[in-house]
DNA sequence: CTGAAAGCGCTAACAC
DNA sequence: GTGTTAGCGCTTTCAG
């Protein structure tokens, strides 16, 4: 840093102290002329007061962490902004991480940031599985809110959707349509988004009373290249489905890819639902129906819980936040075929 | 902070200087014993440096400051993954900020990374203006990169790409195929990716021939409701487009809309080219053709840029950098139909 | 209303 | 090899 405080200080001819109040608007603690000289001063010589040094002092830094699987999946980059929002408004920064859905990594940022001295860490794991550096973290005081995956053990604060309930009336809906030959590539179990949407569909089917077939359940990794190859295993099966239910955007992608290379009519032969709706599933042919997440709400909402968590002194016992999906009917489901 | 160095030193017995010196790994500074003991003492301690403080007595904080327009566009998602995983790589940490595209948020955005000490900031700015707190950062020492739009007057770093040769290389592509009616959707005049695109576009009629009808050129604003209705505009024309560029892939969304909504069909009825290629083109019907930029690599390029020029201490002079576009032709573009 | 002094937790000369 | 000392730039008692 070029000027110091002390600089401003000897400049305008007052104490470190006096500047330092008047910078942080502590009230009645200068005169109306102090304060203007010191702030003449500072517009004068450009001074940038030192946040970092600040932070040492006061063992607070307005920081906060956020590890995210994969910053380009568009489901995260809407979280990402409700997060970064809520967190400016608020006066807190924002350090970005990025796990590529690697535990290892996941322990290693948490860790990082505890370094940094971040106030919170905001995170979104990528399995069920507590990490060490995270207890650690909230055990030191460090507020910890987990986003999208939860980890039921840790008892930290939680916002995501009911993806249990999400897929079972996305389920239904299929079934009411007439359908009886299910399908869904769903994501890895390990992750609880995954086995809560898988759980949810299967719940549904037996729910009618409409036998599982094995064939139709695909675990998938909610990457494009293997929602395609799930999707052509499926298709090319002797009897294959009617409907298929995909557990994210990415594999819903690589799915359709399949279904056009194979010249299959949607909803025609098959009728298509995805998890995660994304803005371009208007101009798609035809439409495509989804289950929408309020994904910006969800950054937006972990946030305001870790800032209200700071500002409790973390008092506030660990909440566990479900917010609303919903279900949006285009064009790529209908009725199946009579035959 | 719970456990300082000093508590490690005292419990392994020696100075916190000592326990320094082993964390940072500077070499022939403490017998192998002592530094199996303190080893040992952070562990069972659980001791984490506080990176704050070295970084206040350093005047480094290993951390960079970026500001995006918009952290929801999936082209910025691209960006960002690329100045993330390079800057990970380095031991650096990135601080996220988004302007929303707002010019006034900007001059406070890097003021405040600025007063967070970063070592560096990229900036994706919103005009080619150059603001204020920029010039100041840039001088004080804190290297400063540019992406996406140039400011050409500032003398900093800028990585991206030549966005006039890609328009031109487009816009001939088009013309070879036979239309003698192209209409491009641009965005603001006030980026100079905009107004270059428009360059790169109005040349390439110029240079063969074809006259340039002004109903044809709308300028947008980079959002869907943009695009929609531009594309509404020129194709309620008399006598509208055969062809159509459109210069971001948000507006691209928009005219697909608007195109379906008047069941016209593509490329049939009119050829559609956008600028910037999303993962998702490949399974719209048609299969859009499109400009794809290297997005992870702009990242990637400006990030390593930057690390370089710390390393430098800022001897290096300013660079910009052109990075390879690709026409990608897929099924939205073909001949004119004969009339 | 204002200032002096004592650190926040760490690093970097400078000694020994 | 290891320790002592003096800060980095700011905030915060405590005095007046």
């Amino acid at each position: 840093m070029v000027v110091t405080m002390e600089e401003v200080a000897e400049k305008a001819g007052v104490s470190k102290t006096t500047v330092s109040r008047i910078i942080n608007g502590i009230p009645n603690s200068a005169s109306p002329d102090t304060i203007d000289r010191v702030r003449r001063t500072i517009e004068e010589l450009d001074y940038v007061p030192n946040i970092i040094a600040a932070s040492l002092k006061k063992l607070v830094t307005k920081t906060i962490g956020l590890i995210v699987g994969d910053i380009e999946n568009p489901f995260f980059g809407a979280v990402i902004k409700g997060i970064e929002t809520t967190l400016r408004n608020a006066g807190y920064n924002l350090i970005l991480a990025d796990s590529s859905y690697n535990m290892d990594r996941e322990e290693e940022l948490a860790r990082v940031l505890l370094e940094r001295m971040v106030d919170a860490i905001i995170f979104a794991p990528s399995r069920q599985k507590p990490g060490e550096w995270l207890q650690i973290a909230s055990d030191r005081g460090v507020h910890v809110a987990l986003i999208d995956n939860d980890i039921p053990e840790l008892a930290v604060d939680h916002v995501g959707v009911d993806n249990f309930k999400a897929s079972y009336e996305a389920t239904q809906y299929l079934i009411d349509l007439g359908h009886q030959k299910l399908a869904m590539i769903t994501g890895p179990y390990y992750r609880s988004t995954s086995s809560n949407r898988k759980r949810g569909f299967l719940s549904a089917l037996e729910d009618r009373s409409i036998a599982i077939d094995q064939a139709f359940l695909r675990e998938g990794d909610y990457g494009i290249e293997s929602g395609y190859e799930k999707t052509r295993e499926l298709i090319g099966l002797d009897s294959p489905p009617t409907a298929l239910f995909i557990a994210n955007n990415f594999m819903t992608v690589g799915a359709m890819k399949a279904i056009y290379e194979e010249e299959l009519k949607i909803p025609g032969d098959i009728s298509i639902l995805g998890f995660d709706d994304m803005y371009w599933y208007t101009i798609t042919q035809p439409p495509l129906s989804a289950i929408a997440q309020p994904a910006y709400d969800i950054g937006r909402v972990a946030a305001e819980g870790v800032l209200r968590s700071i500002d409790s002194r973390g008092k506030a016992s660990p909440k566990k936040i479900e917010l609303k999906t919903k279900l949006l009917i285009r064009k790529s489901t209908a009725a199946p075929r009579e035959k």
